[in-house]
RNA sequence: GCCCGCGUGGUGGAAUUGGUAGACACGAGGGACUUAAAAUCCCUUUCCGAUUUCGGAGUGCCGGUUCGAGUCCGGCCGCGGGCACCA
């Protein structure tokens, strides 16, 4: 019999036998019957050609949930595919020459051998890539319905414009006002795109999140802040100077502070709003105004940096409840065109912007607000009613003053009274704003999915009809020349209208690749069957990085919405993924050498007790703890812990130390660690393998005790996996091995429940190692595969101990134990501990005032 | 600036209805086995004091509630994350 256990010899095996018996492909809703269902996903990966450590946990974190439903019993869906469109693919075409689909497959190709060598319990039968043009294709159908149901638009929108490479470019990709790429200072360029109405359901995107209760308030609280709902008063300004044309009615504003509107001191435009616009055209003064106001960058430090600018404009309009005062109308930089109305009126007491552009350009502040803090109270501004020596404008709470019959009104209830004055007068309304933008699809690239629409001189926009999807890209263009290949393709986009049989043009654009990952996950669920997507969706446990709290959730949860709207998937609530968890990232040390440069932990070594590279002279120094990244180069490749110690060690590491939600730094002797405790495991099982199991006999008191430890453990294990501490989890098998492995000591009294042990041991540690846990299993006789094995039952009998040890304390100190019957009642409980003699010292000649005894728990003395 | 989290040994962390703080692991130290090494096993490892049995302090700091607080409340300090000229 071998001594050790090797699992490059093992894991292969295993791996092959659940193949051949298909283990893990889901049943169809007929085929499971009654059995509940599960559906388990992990965000699906971009195809990058390697897999990194971040994956391995990932994927094992989802890997532990859909096994463990598994051997509970449900109906498990556990699928796999490929994010596949995207920027690398296109840089990877212009750097090393080759076509972005031959990159992405090849790459997809070599990932998938890396992941099978993990043990995940996938269904492949259901892979995809976003790439493939059935997928693409049934994505741009979607598109199609939704701009039937009027949820697709076009507009001009103002967008980040690389001049040298002639492209778009998200926020994210404009560093220091300068295109990631080019270097070249990013414009600011009005462009027509194509834009979803996430809007439309901001409302019910916001209530609902707050139901999801099976998702981390953080991730809830982020959705909640981005869609930022406030309350307000939407009214409008009516001229005192003469009405500019087009606008004769007011100026239209939003705020959410009505109760200030006796504190106006003047009104407000963007440099982009209509007005403006329109009176920049016979305005040379204020154009170049405006040409200054869109220099100043989007970045946050240029947005910190921008001093208040303004342009008077000379118009005046009339105070809304002050008879005869007229305010001046501004146009200022730090008014957004994107969010309300586009202007504002302005109380510079009482916030910060207005204040410093009241200061700047002379204007009254006048406090309405009286502060309730004393300090602030004591200033003189409160009482002189006029600023006087306001160093900042105040937002705190207090009391109204300054403003007529709103005077000693509470802030919340002035707001509510000003909304009503106003709508009396029929200036405007009390109404609710949001954060929330339309979003943005265009993107100007090849590698995604082509927006479906056809441009004709005569029709307009055309739909491309349905029996002409997919609208496949073509395969031979060139990343010669910078911007779209789309575009310069020679025949791509010339096509004639589908409605005239004129010759018109292809649009151009692509969809933005979060539209990708919007709903594969319902494509998962089933290829075209509604029924089997009502079926499995909603997605019952999602696991993934924090980075997509926002972005890809939000987006996934407006399409199916959409989707539903639509008829395209019966979903009611359209909320996607019922659970979430965001685990966190993998960690390591980074390197450095003396001489300023990245290395990797592979290319340090110990010697003469300090750090070297290997092969040189250098010394190395420790730097951060760190994700695992490129750049910094403390990166550790999953396949080379894979060879060293087999994929069970990697996974276990990854799950264990740390919290699941949490960061977890690899170390290497942190793997070693739990390379050991596999063989550990191992040889509980090798030790029993050539034992013949006792047929029976009746459990002495060391047997029974070992049973409770298995018993326990494994209820503890199945609790803790229900509930994502997967590190208390691990810290379990621990314990419960070391009792087994202590058990080898004692004699055949304790043997068979040493196979018991052994056997639940196996099946509570599928989720964790399954090529380990089926190795073990096969050395003790089980029957079949343990992957397919239920999780194993638990005697609740042996879970409750006859007796307890519980500890005393005197005036809330602990100073003796005792171990009471389980069933022992109160007072004899307190009887016992009372004549403890480890605590006569502590109560002797003393008055017992009380004596607090919570059963099985503690018993306190109060003297 | 606003909104969330989080502060526990040398390290990661446990303590999940307020009830024995430090489980489990890593690291460190000591020992056993061995000619030796690897592997394996055992012991110690919060701090201070007492040679054991023991006593005192202790979960970022200050205060409070309670028989009892890592856990609840108030106020500080520190760290991390998200958002940000959003009216």
């Amino acid at each position: 019999m071998a001594s050790r256990y090797d699992p490059q010899a093992a894991e292969p095996k295993w791996r092959e036998a659940w193949a051949n018996a298909d283990l893990f492909k889901a049943q169809t809703p007929a085929e499971a019957g009654d059995k509940p269902k599960a559906y388990v996903l992990e965000m699906f990966p971009y195809p990058s050609g390697r897999l990194h450590m971040g994956h391995v946990r990932n994927y094992a974190m989802g890997d532990v949930v859909a096994r463990h439903k598994k051997a509970k019993g449900y109906n498990v869906l556990h699928p796999m595919g490929w994010d596949a469109f995207g920027m690398p693919a296109e840089n990877a075409a212009m750097e090393k020459n080759v076509h972005p689909g031959e990159w992405t497959y090849q790459n997809i190709a070599a990932m998938k051998a890396q992941f099978e060598k993990l043990g995940l319990s996938l269904d492949w039968s259901r892979e995809f890539a976003t790439c493939d043009p059935d997928y693409y294709g049934e994505q741009q159908r979607l598109f199609l319905k939704f701009m039937d149901q009027g949820l697709v638009y076009q507009k001009n929108a103002k967008v980040n414009w690389d001049p040298v490479d002639n492209t778009v470019l998200a926020n994210e990709q404009v560093i220091d006002g300068k295109g990631w790429r080019s270097g070249a200072p990013v414009e600011q360029r009005e462009l027509v795109q194509w834009f979803f109405r996430i809007t439309d359901y901001a409302e019910d995107l916001l209530e609902e999140v707050q139901k999801l209760d099976r998702w981390p308030e953080k991730v809830r609280t982020m959705q909640a802040n981005w869609i930022g709902r406030s309350e307000g008063l939407q009214m409008r300004f009516e001229w005192a100077s003469a009405a500019p044309t087009g606008f004769e009615a007011g100026v239209e504003i939003f705020t959410t502070r009505p109760d200030t509107l006796y504190g106006a001191s003047f009104v407000a435009l963007s440099p982009d709003h209509p007005l403006t616009v329109d009176m920049a055209a016979n305005n040379t003064d204020l154009e170049a105004f405006r040409a200054e106001c869109a220099k100043v960058g989007t970045s946050e430090a240029d947005i910190e940096k921008a001093p208040k600018m303004g342009f008077d404009t000379g118009l005046t309009v009339k105070h809304p409840l002050i008879e005869g005062l007229t305010l001046p109308v501004y146009v200022a930089n730090f008014v957004l065109m994107g969010y309300g109305t586009g202007a504002i009126f302005a109380c510079p007491a009482h916030d910060q912007r207005d204040f410093d552009f009241a200061r700047k350009y002379d204007l009254p502040i006048l406090p309405v607000v009286k502060p309730i803090d004393k300090d602030t109270a004591s200033a003189t501004w409160v009482t002189s009613g006029q600023g006087g020596d306001m160093e900042a404008a105040y937002t705190g709470p207090g009391t109204i003053m300054n403003s007529a019959d709103l005077d000693g009104k509470e802030i919340a209830d002035a707001k509510s009274i000003a909304i009503g004055k106003i709508e009396a007068l029929q200036l405007g309304q009390g109404t609710v704003n949001y954060r929330l933008r339309d979003w943005g699809v265009s993107r100007q690239r090849y590698w995604g999915c082509p927006i479906p629409v056809i441009h004709c001189d005569d029709c307009g926009i055309v739909p491309v009809p349905e029996s002409d999807l997919p609208v496949k890209l073509p395969d031979d263009v060139s990343f010669e020349k910078p911007g779209n290949p789309l575009v310069h393709h020679p025949t791509w986009k010339d096509v004639a209208c589908p409605k005239c049989g004129k010759s018109a043009q292809r649009e151009t654009d692509t969809l933005d690749t979060f539209n990708d990952s919007s709903w594969y996950f319902a494509r998962f669920a089933s290829v075209d069957d509604p029924a089997e997507r009502a079926y499995w969706l909603p997605v019952d446990q999602y696991v993934g990085g924090v980075e997509h709290a926002v972005l890809h959730l939000l987006y996934a949860r407006f399409f199916m919405r959409a989707m539903r709207d639509v008829g395209e998937v019966d979903l009611p609530s359209g909320e996607p993924f019922a659970g979430l968890f965001t685990q966190g990232m993998v960690t390591h040390e980074t390197y450095k050498t003396d001489d300023g440069r990245w290395i990797t932990p592979a290319e340090v070594e110990e010697r003469d007790g300090s750090l070297s590279e290997i092969g040189s002279n250098h010394s190395v120094s420790v730097g951060a703890i760190e994700k695992m990244s490129k750049s910094k180069k403390n990166v550790v490749d999953p396949d080379n812990i894979i060879a060293t110690f087999g994929a069970d060690t990697a996974r276990w590491f990854v799950l264990s130390d740390s919290p699941p939600e949490r960061d977890v730094e690899w170390t290497q002797s942190g793997a070693e660690g739990a390379g050991r405790f596999v063989q550990r495991v191992w040889s509980i099982f090798n030790a029993l393998s050539d034992t013949e199991q006792p047929v029976d006999a009746s459990d002495t008191d060391a047997a029974t005790a070992l049973r409770r430890v298995s018993h326990k453990a494994t209820a503890a294990i199945d609790k803790a996996i229900e509930e994502f501490r997967f590190n208390s989890a691990i810290a379990t098998v621990h314990e419960w091995v070391s009792a087994l492995k202590k058990a080898e000591q004692a004699g055949d009294e304790v043997l068979r429940a040493r196979f018991e042990g052994a056997s639940m041991l196996a099946r509570s540690l599928v989720p964790f190692m399954p090529h380990l846990a089926e190795e073990c299993w096969h050395l003790i006789g089980g029957e079949g595969l343990c992957s397919a094995a239920a999780w194993p039952d638990v005697d609740s009998a042996l879970l409750v101990e006859d007796s307890v040890t519980m500890p005393i304390q005197v005036n809330g100190k602990r100073r003796a134990e005792i171990s009471v019957a389980k069933i022992a009642s109160k007072d004899d409980i307190e009887a016992i501990a009372l004549a403890e003699p480890a605590l006569q010292a502590f109560i002797d000649g003393k008055t017992i005032k009380k004596v607090i005894v919570v059963p099985g728990r503690i018993v306190n003395i109060v003297v």
